[in-house]
DNA sequence: AGTAATCTTGCGTCTTCGGCAATTCGTTGA
DNA sequence: TCAACGAATTGCCGAAGACGCAAGATTACT
């Protein structure tokens, strides 16, 4: 474990943080009184008043109070794509979305386990949240098409590959969650779940 | 060509079709109105105007003024869960929808097509259609996720295999439109861009 | 034909979304 | 350190939208 001279993190300036600070703020906010009352059983002002925010401030962070509550838990997408970046040159996208992805998700600690089985089940009962947790699953997407785009060279607009290997990395990370949401325990967890789904798609997709 | 005794295509009931018919032409109308006027430039009173329904009528059909333009011109998903039932029961799920996906796609009108590029910028310029859009490819995913579980003998809620197969297959249609639409010209089209994916997907998404 | 089930609609109400302008807070350069 | 600039927060307010409810119209069933 030689100490890297870790590329310079450039530390984002206190405006910057304050403001990731307040959107996670609202998102949690926003998902907890969700849980507690229902979508429809919570008003944003009340939601603004638990993140000390006015309501005013809160449609300047989310376009909607569904968005607000999908919001919560979401993992910061350039971290995944920095990660990207840094694998080594000849590693297949597959392989590095696969260790990275894997990585992750066994990083979630037992909380947010347990607040990603209370997000899935509000999800499944409240059918308008569903499009926008879609819309996240969507910027996962974008992000990692990106950064797959860059590694291999290609333009990340027009080029096709980058967008099936990040639809489909998406799709191991989705399945795993929603899978592993409507088992009985915690086993298999989600991170073996996530490595048999890139089993399955090196595998060509073919059935057993 | 022997005329199989197709089994008997339930003819809906009069209100079924009526309804049906009902939410495609709000849904058309408040495309083309949004085509026209932008998004926030034009009132659900309007587009239930010209689809001779009640405001009241149009939030029955719709919960939102987006969902409706997003859903114009969706293809019915009975019919294609009903194609995938009827394949060949030793056929693999991939060329099943291989098959399935990209004749439904060469099937499109030149009408449907230009619809299409316009639905899609019309999503680009307007953020807020984008989680319905997301939705609706989830509502394809879900079809085929069901037909193939049920071919395969598993349980669709927890089989992985279907979920997999199905979003990497949703992926590639997403993929081929949105690459599509970003082109030039119109070739190649889009069902050679959804061949393409599928022998990407089914070579185990390893990079040329 | 007659009854039951389902759709449509109008009305009223509650909520949300976003433009605008004033104020507060963070950043930058001297 | 301080001043000047840029950016975020907030209050106010109006325009729409979403939906419960109940009455009337339409379709389905026997």
């Amino acid at each position: 474990m030689s100490d890297s001279p870790r590329p310079p993190r450039p530390r984002l300036p206190l405006r910057e943080r304050k403001k990731l600070h307040t959107r996670r703020t609202i998102a949690d906010a926003a998902f907890a009184l969700a849980v507690e009352h229902g979508v429809d059983g919570v008003l944003v002002e009340e939601i603004a008043e638990r993140a000390f925010v006015s309501p005013r401030t809160l449609s300047n962070y989310f376009p909607s109070k569904e968005a607000a509550i999908v919001a919560a838990g979401e993992d910061d997408l350039s971290l995944l794509a920095d990660a990207l970046l840094e694998r080594p040159a000849d590693e297949s996208p597959i392989t590095s979305l696969r260790t990275l992805l894997s990585a992750g998700v066994r990083g979630w600690t037992p909380d947010e386990i347990v607040a990603l089985r209370a997000k899935e089940r509000l999800i499944d009962e409240h059918p308008a949240l569903l499009p926008h947790r879609m819309a996240q699953y969507d910027g996962l997407e974008d992000a990692i098409r990106v950064a797959i785009a860059q590694r291999m060279g290609l333009d990340p607009e027009t080029a096709p590959h980058p967008r099936l290997v990040a639809g489909a990395a998406v799709s191991v990370v989705k399945t795993a969650i929603r899978v592993w949401v409507r088992q009985e325990g915690d086993e298999p967890s989600i991170a073996d779940m996530v490595e048999s789904g890139f089993d399955d798609l090196e595998a060509g997709l073919v059935p057993d």
